[in-house]
DNA sequence: GATGAATGAGGATTCATTCAT
DNA sequence: TATGAATGAATCCTCATTCAT
């Protein structure tokens, strides 16, 4: 083998790949089993120099969260947000599409996160929820109230707690980390809780 | 003061004592940060004679989520399954009742546990499953057929993903696990589940 | 080589053979300069047993000055506390001979951690101080006054600082201390001392 | 605020810039606990240009112990030798003045680190004796002589040790590092020991 | 059976030193 | 020269597990 450069000075994108490192090791390993070596080695550096850029294995936790997540959610998010189309149809379109791909995406990694290690980091859960819940929670209700406003949903939409639109993608979610084997058609879950929420609310 | 050892019974209640010390240890700080002197402590004995019961910590483990659990479930479950009401009535009381009560259950805390630590231990999972998991969804599943054969529920009923019932009480878990002090009523949310449920099978 | 029991309890005498040990260690080569392991090796045990008795390198320190320091120096002034003598026969007879000692003893070992170490331990100054300084310095002055009282030496006598007895040793510690092959007669040095001393001070 | 670089000169000083800041360094932390990040800092240049002068940390520690050193304690005894007084006139001014600064200099600073670190330099031991300390001794010794020649002291003046002039001195350098905090006048130590010496040896 | 002292492998973290830039 | 990113050996400390008593 060609030995490789010994150094390889890239300020820049070190803490983006130690992080994408480490995201990746939690997610295989979860937090406790993952070797600050580990993440080392899967972002091609010494372990010391995951130090240089991160105080302690919890900062990386945090950064992970923090950086990984927000990263990719307003990726997801932007995609949904900008669209114009009639409520049904932006519901069973965009929104259903986005819900089916959170339970193999990223998001879904860092619920396992959360719940694993999140006692011991309640700036986390909060940060989490303001950052990711919270903003989903109220695009949902956003939309009800549009419906409304144009008379595509009756007022009683307004009353829907938006978490019934997400109870199946979470349990689709739970399902696929905990279960990778057991069959369920995830996607027809959501589908058919969507079309019971709007066969519901349509005026 | 000292905490006191909170079992100290017979021999032959040990193994049951000593895994119900780990259940509350593991609940209170997951798997890693549980100390096999702390569950000790908690059971009221020394360190060593864990080891005379159990041979590793994830034997310990293993017990916990089996022995704890299901002896739990069964308990739950009993309840529910000797009952003689209309479907309707059953699931919107029993069975009701029944997943209200599960977020805030040693259920809960399994789940937790397996979502934390079950990609290490997949015959956990699968005994989680075919215990817990399948002996639910059959349940429900049994009840729609048993609906419909009685004329109460119409035929679609029986195309319904069992889990379409389990989802707010899912998303319920996982929100109290995590956002313990972000409000949300859980109880609604699984009522107006059963409702819109109901609605779209009744005959 | 026949191999040893492998298990050797002696919860008893652990604490002082592992400060006994750690003293060593200290004394050749410094605080910083010593590895727990050892520590653990010149006690005969496992690294990890010195942290069953010593939560931290820095409480082992502790202990080691004030147990193994005060241990010996009780020794060494209990000797002389208990004579009776004339003021000025004492003074060269068993003070002297104990001034001589002290820059052999294991007194010099721990005065060398101090000044090495002692400004990150404010508490351990005070305690040697109080435990060690503080009783030298307060049983020269009473000699002192013994001595005025008794009229064998002149009033200004009580004006001396004892610090002045206790120079050449202290000299003498640090001499041997560091200038280890460096003739000096350190002997001599106090004896002229006192000679110096007695001669102003006598009536 | 973030602290300004204290040195910024031209190549030339470089080397002594280091060491001299390296010597605050060690001597407000000690050689151990002292960072080459530090050292570096706190002279206003990159890690890696000490690297440049000085190979290794103990290389850098045996540059601080010679060069600042010598420089300062020079500087002190160019002071003492070039006067034209009595003997007693001189041992009672600058000699004693000169005293009465040491313990409060950088020379107590280094003796604390030669405590500390000399066993690990017999040679810094050596140079710290031949430059200093025997420099020291024959500056006094030359004095007696002197004195006895001039008949200004009595002829036994040349059996007095040197170290009896220095004694207190030690004494009071080791009493201010080590406790800082507790009073003792140590001028008055020193004015004491000269006054018990000159006595004995004035003609 | 019980105990808890003792072991030792392993992991997080530090920091002197190197070297690409 | 000058920088500071990068390395990796070294060290403290933890804790599951063993075993003499």
């Amino acid at each position: 083998m060609a030995s490789q450069p010994k150094y390889q000075r890239r300020k820049e994108d070190r803490p983006r790949e130690i992080a994408d490192a480490a995201f990746e090791a939690f997610a295989e390993k979860g937090y406790a089993a993952t070797r600050i070596d580990d993440v080392a080695k899967r972002a091609g550096i010494s372990k010391g120099l995951t130090y240089l850029y991160y105080k302690t294995k919890e900062d990386l936790f945090k950064a992970v969260v923090k950086n990984v997540v927000v990263r990719r959610v307003d990726a997801l998010l932007a995609d949904v947000e900008s669209t114009e189309l009639s409520s049904e149809a932006f519901i069973r379109g965009p929104m259903l599409d986005f819900m089916k791909r959170v339970p193999g995406s990223p998001i879904a990694i860092v619920i396992r996160l959360l719940i694993s290690e999140g006692r011991r980091h309640p700036d986390l859960i909060d940060y989490y929820y303001d950052n990711v819940v919270a903003r989903g929670l109220a695009a949902i209700s956003r939309f009800l109230e549009r419906g409304v406003e144009r008379g595509e949903f009756r007022p009683e939409a307004r009353d829907l707690q938006p978490q019934l639109f997400l109870a199946p993608m979470m349990l689709s979610m739970i399902w696929r980390l905990v279960f990778t084997d057991k069959p369920l058609d995830t996607d027809r879950l959501m589908e058919n809780q969507i079309d019971l929420l709007l066969t519901r609310i349509k005026a």
